[in-house]
RNA sequence: GGGUAGGUACUCAAGCGGCCAACGAGGGCAGACUGUAAAUCUGCUGACUUAUGUCUACGGAGGUUCGAAUCCUUCCCUACCCA
């Protein structure tokens, strides 16, 4: 067993926020004490079900929890994400059913088990709890909070200020989420430091159902792979952590120089010296930016695709960004027809999207058939045996007729 | 309930009867240069059997007009002020 020292050396490790850090350590000496574990827990909206290398910073803090013999808790907003989003910023996303919202925390969970230690975590659905409050006990919770507490928070000032639609069930979210911390009793939520707010309203509403309040521990939210915005699914500037070894290394070679050391301690979870070496060295300029990258994104696909597997993706990636060859594994489909025109070929490929799209990337030189770039919109390519399809820098597809 | 300002393509944002598939910026895509980095430069960015062509589109529905994103009516939506 760890000291109590120890312990709050590894799960302070790179955390933006860890608050309040008496109480945080009183928390642990009483679970050293006992041999009871602390409960740490996290909230799930499954309303998208891919979690990103972004989500995964998180939950390899939980992790560490969990190998300290703390047990953590996933809570599945299945209730919240029915109801809609609170963010304003996708107003319009559709409210989905109890049962997709079901099975999208059930993908997140498969998924998040690429991290966590299942043994050590308790997977639980909100509405377990909100689906039956009363009109009363909802009223109830929100008495508990006042509308300059809620303002407090940065986006709805923000959008109040700019003048902005903030509608009022916006409000009840930070409420249900501080809710669902008394209703797992915690005594850690972990989330982004973007959640500090709620997190924070979380505290204040289990004292008001006089538990002992949570702490709060808040990790970095990564940029995507554009190295501005938050990683997300929406901005497509995201790893997923179902993401092909070869996307997986591809991706991460693609972000800017700034984010690699970042990249490397919250991505890849390197120990604070590794990342404080490489840093020093980038500096130096005795470290190229391209091999730290090709260091870092190989200790990313290790991580989630196994020991080697980074090896194999840096070599399909020389191969073909390097030799300019082609990929070794290239994805096939058969078209209808063996001699087709260009841009016949492109849609039903589904490489691109219109036949005016099509025209336009021939025109612009990013079309090209085994090697040879095209130039003729009106092409007729034989396809009497498979060509190698090309279209812009990255994409690829071998094409057969019949 | 009353008043004011608004609703334009992925986003922001011009246009305010014909020259508007709609200025500009961002984003995205393609090309050049590179380290699949950044910066920079160029082009493209509604669809259609590429046509000085047709269709769809400026919150919705009607209307005026030879002609509407632009004018009128009505409805819906948003913010702010007053109650």
């Amino acid at each position: 067993m760890k000291t109590l020292k120890e312990q709050f050396d590894i799960l302070s490790d790179g955390a933006v926020d860890l608050l309040p850090q008496e109480d945080f350590m009183r928390k642990l000496e009483r679970s050293i004490a006992t041999g009871k574990p602390l409960r740490a827990k996290l909230g799930l909206d499954p309303s998208r079900p891919d979690i990103h290398i972004g989500h995964a910073v998180v939950l390899n803090k939980l992790r560490q929890f969990q190998d300290l013999g703390h047990t953590v808790v996933l809570i599945i907003g299945d209730f919240t994400a029915m109801i809609g989003d609170p963010t304003g910023k996708s107003k319009t996303r559709p409210a989905l059913t109890l049962d997709e919202t079901r099975e999208n925390g059930k993908t997140y969970v498969e998924q998040a088990a690429k991290i966590l230690d299942m043994s050590r975590t308790e997977v639980v659905y909100n509405s377990q709890w909100l689906d039956s409050m009363s009109f009363r006990d909802v009223i109830t919770l929100s008495a508990k909070y006042t509308v300059a507490q809620l303002l407090e928070r940065d986006d709805f000032t923000k959008r109040y200020r700019s003048g902005e639609p903030i509608s009022v069930h916006e409000f009840l979210y930070p409420l249900s989420q501080a809710y669902d911390s008394v209703a797992v009793r915690s005594d850690i939520e972990l989330g982004g430091t973007d959640q500090k707010f709620n997190l924070l309203v979380g505290r204040e509403i289990m004292k008001a159902y006089g538990q002992e309040p949570q702490c709060i521990l808040t990790m970095p939210i990564l940029e995507g792979t554009d190295g501005v915005e938050k990683m997300s699914k929406s901005l497509d500037n995201y790893i997923a952590l179902t993401d092909s070894a070869k996307d997986m290394f591809g991706k991460t070679m693609s972000i800017p120089d700034s984010l690699i050391a970042r990249y490397y301690r919250y991505a890849c979870f390197a120990g604070g010296e590794d990342v404080a070496r490489m840093e020093s060295e980038l500096a130096a300029g005795t470290l190229h930016p391209r091999a730290a990258k090709v260091h870092v994104s190989g200790s990313l696909v290790d991580r989630y695709h196994g020991e080697g597997s980074g090896k194999e993706a840096l070599d399909e990636f020389e191969r073909v960004f390097v030799k300019k060859d082609i990929p070794d594994v290239i994805e096939e489909t058969v078209l209808d027809g063996t001699s087709l025109d260009i841009v016949t070929i492109l849609t039903s490929a589904s490489m691109a999207q219109s036949k005016s799209e099509a025209r336009r990337l021939i025109q612009q030189g990013g079309v090209s058939i085994d090697g040879t770039k095209i130039t003729d919109p009106a092409a007729l390519i034989d396809l009497q045996l498979p060509v190698i399809l090309r279209v812009g820098k990255l994409r690829f597809l071998r094409i057969s007729g019949r």
